[in-house]
DNA sequence: GCTTTTCCAAGTCAGTTGTATTGAGAATAA
DNA sequence: TTATTCTCAATACAACTGACTTGGAAAAGC
């Protein structure tokens, strides 16, 4: 009946979508033509197409892939840390690693940015790019009343709001980086100073 | 000798390029030909290459053209002023003009964005697109300052690092605006609450 | 009047795009 | 073995891209 797969689709998806990274992070998204990424992935126009039936297809597919990981990263993060870390820990460790610090981490950015602008102008990725947002905030307006509720952060702070500004200082900050319009020193004083405020002792 | 021009290249030139932020805030500046930007200023093709010898050449004078108008906007605004305002009406009147809050600056900022991201992977734009930060940073650290000297601010806030934060936190909320994840009202709420911790009576 | 310059419409060009089709090779099940 | 299904390479295709050329119309200077 059913033959069996003589290759692993999903391991063969993944390879694709990261051979687009490497596309898009140089040239940009709108610049990554389905024979781009098959050359840079080394395959064949057509060996791509039996794995994507359509270029929209193989854009979720990495969006998503994406996501993942850099969910995963921060995951790997926070478990390293000896003792359970503080609310401020996290918070700051949880924003280290999603700013553009390192090659890797930039170029993951340059990708999410190159889907944020499409997704300006696509319904199908609009959905996807911004289903992430209000899980971060609610994870960060935790952290933030965990915060208040140990007596380190001042009680008279609305949790969602600071959750709301630390995500848009992340993601501004994010923009600066990537302009090289800020070193990543700059950045992260920048992050403790507002965290320093943020968590009084 | 020299024919006297019939029609005003300027004036041309700028209508051009309105009809380029159109096809961008619609589709993206990628998504933009030379043949759309054309029949949406309802000219020929002929006609747009006789006024810009390039995309490259309209690219960036749209471009200039954008932040030129940004920059006038925010002046009228400044000087809409009764008096002469204080330095938190100053960061707060610029941040808010600069803030997608309605249509016209929602366009504004889809564009600036669409740009943004093109200068991440093109040599050429990326001069454009940084050259107003550091004006920006080095106007918005002048205003923390005055703020100290009448003791609206307090003396331990270092005025360089605070006029970096306002204007990463400006990007992300402009980020989160046009992703829809966050209302007018919020994002003004949020910048006030931002605005009232760094001028404290 | 005539010449010169500006202006602009139509068409051509080579190159690239995403998608569809065709058919051959390989591996498994019967 | 034979039949079936998976895998994938090659090619074709229509649409679109930016750049370029040609030719003529309109207005100003002589």
């Amino acid at each position: 009946m059913s033959v069996p797969k003589r290759v692993d689709h999903e391991e063969r998806r993944r390879a694709i979508a990261e051979a687009l990274w490497r596309i898009a992070c140089a040239r940009g998204l709108d610049g990554a033509s389905l024979r781009d990424v098959a050359a840079e992935a080394g395959i064949s126009l057509g060996q791509l197409q039996h794995y994507f039936s359509s270029k929209d297809e193989m854009l979720v597919f990495a969006l998503k892939y994406l996501g993942g990981l850099a969910e995963e990263r921060i995951r790997a993060r926070l478990l390293g840390f000896a003792g359970p870390p503080s609310p401020r820990d996290v918070l700051r460790e949880t924003v280290m690693e999603m700013l553009p610090l390192d090659d890797a981490s930039r170029t993951g950015n340059l990708v999410q940015i190159a889907y944020f602008v499409r997704a300006l102008h696509d319904e199908r990725l609009r959905e996807h790019a911004k289903e992430g947002v209000p899980a971060l905030r609610a994870f960060f307006a935790d952290q933030v009343r965990a915060g208040i509720a140990r007596g380190e952060v001042d009680s008279s702070r609305a949790p969602e709001a600071e959750a709301m500004l630390l995500i848009a200082l992340t993601d501004g900050l994010t923009t600066y980086l990537l302009l090289e319009a800020c070193g990543p020193e700059e950045a992260a004083a920048l992050l403790d100073g507002h965290l320093d405020r943020l968590f009084t002792p």
